[in-house]
DNA sequence: GCTTGCTTCTACAGCTACTGTAGATGTTAT
DNA sequence: ATAACATCTACAGTAGCTGTAGAAGCAAGC
């Protein structure tokens, strides 16, 4: 059995992450020692590996939720992991193509300016004023991860 | 003068929204009528509008906020502003970067899987060990907006 | 004058996924 | 025994809003 800090260490994952995962109901509760202190086994810093490379590669909590008790039914079908993978591709296209958008505009806004005054500033005047952005680029929407 | 539900369907905002940045100084504090209700002029229409259209293109409030103070002054010279332009653009590069490298590990544990029962399932492999991910891929970091 | 319905007001909770902190214990090494 | 460190609980804070509750203002129709 591993102390939390071990496990931490191990996963590259602060002690208060695992904390938090075990409140979520992501991890399971853990045993507790005479001392009360969180007690692991193999598995569970396997299921936290798992947890933490989903969350690199951008999958959301629910997601990984849900992947997770797939894996834990390994005769099922795996038609619903592959959809929740083919969603976070998606995802991750519609933000790249929405980056890709603010940074053709950023680009844009820093070349034209020649330096100078901010009263002359190319990006200060752009920000200002939406009209001289390239048309259909950054309609808005979310981004993130 | 305008309501605040004028202005917020002026610039695309919720009126809480709105609140929200007087809330936290980026937008001055709204004289009030007799009944209490804010009272805008078309210059605050036009800040909100430049702290929207930054924000659709990435900017955090706080760049925003010295973006909006420098184009209070507009007299300086404009280096502060076109930095600030550069750094969300460096951002918008790392960002790009960072997405396409989990696009690719994404597409290839999709591509991978031929269907079938969840314990052969690519995805949930490759999710269980780092170690089937294309080398110097996807090494973490900070994703967002 | 009164009711209905809309807008606005304040104040606060909630979202994601953690991270940091305080103050109290438990454990280990010297 | 004492110091140093790990762990415990509980709560606040991060970014940038968004939603809600309950009260109050305001305009139109009757
Ligand atoms: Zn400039
Ligand atoms: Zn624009
Ligand atoms: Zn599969
Ligand atoms: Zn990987």
């Amino acid at each position: 059995m591993y102390t939390i800090g071990h496990v931490a260490r191990a996963t590259d994952c602060k002690v208060q992450t695992i904390r938090y995962y075990e409140q979520i109901g992501i991890l399971p509760q853990a045993p507790r020692s005479e001392g009360n202190r969180r007690l692991y086994a193999q598995a569970d810093i396997d299921r936290l590996a798992f947890i933490r490379h989903a969350r690199e590669l951008g999958f959301p909590l629910d997601s990984i939720r849900d992947l997770l008790s797939l894996s834990d039914n390994p005769d099922q079908p795996c038609d619903a992991a592959d959809a929740i993978a083919c969603r976070q591709l998606d995802q991750a296209n519609r933000r790249i193509e929405r980056l890709n958008a603010l940074k053709r505009e950023l680009e844009r806004m820093i070349k034209q300016c020649r330096g100078g005054k901010i009263s002359d500033c190319r990006v200060i005047e752009v920000l200002s004023d939406h009209g001289q952005c390239l048309k259909d680029d950054h309609q808005m929407a979310e981004a993130s991860p």
